[in-house]
DNA sequence: TGTACATCAGTGAACGCGCGTTCACTGATGTAC
DNA sequence: TGTACATCAGTGAACGCGCGTTCACTGATGTAC
């Protein structure tokens, strides 16, 4: 059923003549091979289920190994989904490190960031899903720990916009503020990527969502001298 | 365990001498008032859980009926959730009809709208935790029912909106873009305001909240001069 | 008004099922000498 | 290198439980006359 099965252990190599060294597999490879397949099968059935309805067996037999052997890797159902949120902000976050990076002129910022995040998205799909899901669903302990992470990053980004020209002396609540803003387009850009395949639902996303944030940036710009 | 519980059927009532009227309950108001319980129990039980852990057995028990009744009333727990929508969008749309009714002047309109917004939530907090949670949760049917929802809300707005003075020669397209972006915003205020009670917590998220809008709002003046 | 019958909301027993968790086990890998 | 023992990832049987759904039923309400 799944290709990672550690089903047989035997070891096929001959393991002649003194270089035994590659294809034998040490138990502790073994063992994380076999968490790696306990979390891409939850991450797999997760395409179709909210986490809550998973079932330890099912996520088991999807990683074909015997339900007692889920407790070896993880306490339960809940510790593995804290593994889950832990790996999709990494993914978010190399996103987010792969966005600043490319700093090109600001003309351009929106655009190249816009294309970055769908990119990302459309790259791996199944943490994007995970965390916009969970984000607002039944487990409580998920739900803080994803919202945990989506403050904090939203406050690195904050840090990022002081750098801006004309955003220098802006207070940090409305730096912080603003960074929310771009925070939420890039949750709901995810969202109603969701469903989509087709490169020209795509393409129109893209260009909404270039869009919005345009409208967003101008009112920035003219932030000082029109607000309060 | 609920005060609604159809338990005893028995006309308490004397039902003497003409005025048989008022306390004697019909047939259709009995199955009517279970049909309440129903789905107040599914409301109540929905602020721990998301929908799709919620068992029929666990609803029938809450609203104190026998598991087999709940067919009385409802095919199936899918069509239970639809209801559920539906109630929940007439809430939604009470408090917009009655938003677009309190027209203030244009330096209010925020302040009002966020007021109004806020207040709404946490008179019917059960109907906008359904809708935030459901949003993107585990049930395909839900998910785009509430979608197709917020889609027709939009646009809606967007058509207020354009009687805005300057915003009335916008293309219908910018309207709609706009419009999202105070929807987005309106359902961000409902996510972050689930789990607050605190009034000192709350008059903070009114005040990001106004702030936010305000920033995407300067930038709309600004729109033509500044973007494309 | 009184009677005889029809309707139908709610019941409780029963079913088969998938669940999470326990337990003693197996047998390959690792280690000490 | 060879041997004896320890470790431990994975197993399969077994458990009790709550689930959705079926079924024939009950008895109060509604209706026809």
């Amino acid at each position: 059923m799944n290709s990672r099965t550690p089903k047989s252990h035997t070891s096929r190599s001959g393991r002649s003549r003194g270089s035994r060294s590659r294809d034998v597999v040490s138990r502790i490879e073994r063992k994380e091979a076999t968490r790696r397949a306990i979390v891409d099968a939850a991450l797999k059935l997760l395409a179709e289920d909210s986490f809550s309805a998973l079932s330890l067996r099912e996520v088991a037999r999807e990683a074909g190994i015997a339900p007692t052997a889920f407790y070896r890797h993880f306490d339960s159902m809940e510790a593995l989904g804290l593994v889950l949120i832990d790996e999709s902000f990494r993914t978010l976050r190399d996103m987010l490190r792969g966005a600043r990076a490319g700093k090109l002129d600001p003309t351009r910022t929106i655009d190249s960031s816009v294309d970055i995040v769908i990119s990302g998205i459309t790259e791996r799909p199944e943490h994007w899903r995970f965390i916009t899901r969970e984000r607002s669903s039944g487990v409580a302990v998920l739900r803080y720990a994803i919202r945990t992470e989506i403050r904090l990053i939203t406050s690195e980004l904050a840090i990022d916009l002081a750098r801006f020209p004309g955003l220098s002396e802006w207070s940090s609540e409305d730096l912080n503020i603003l960074a929310m803003l771009f925070v939420n387009a890039m949750i709901s850009i995810a969202e109603v990527l969701e469903d989509t395949s087709d490169p020209a639902a795509i393409e129109e996303i893209r260009r909404t969502a270039i869009r919005q944030l345009r409208m967003i940036t101008v009112g920035v710009i003219g932030w000082r001298a029109g607000g309060e």
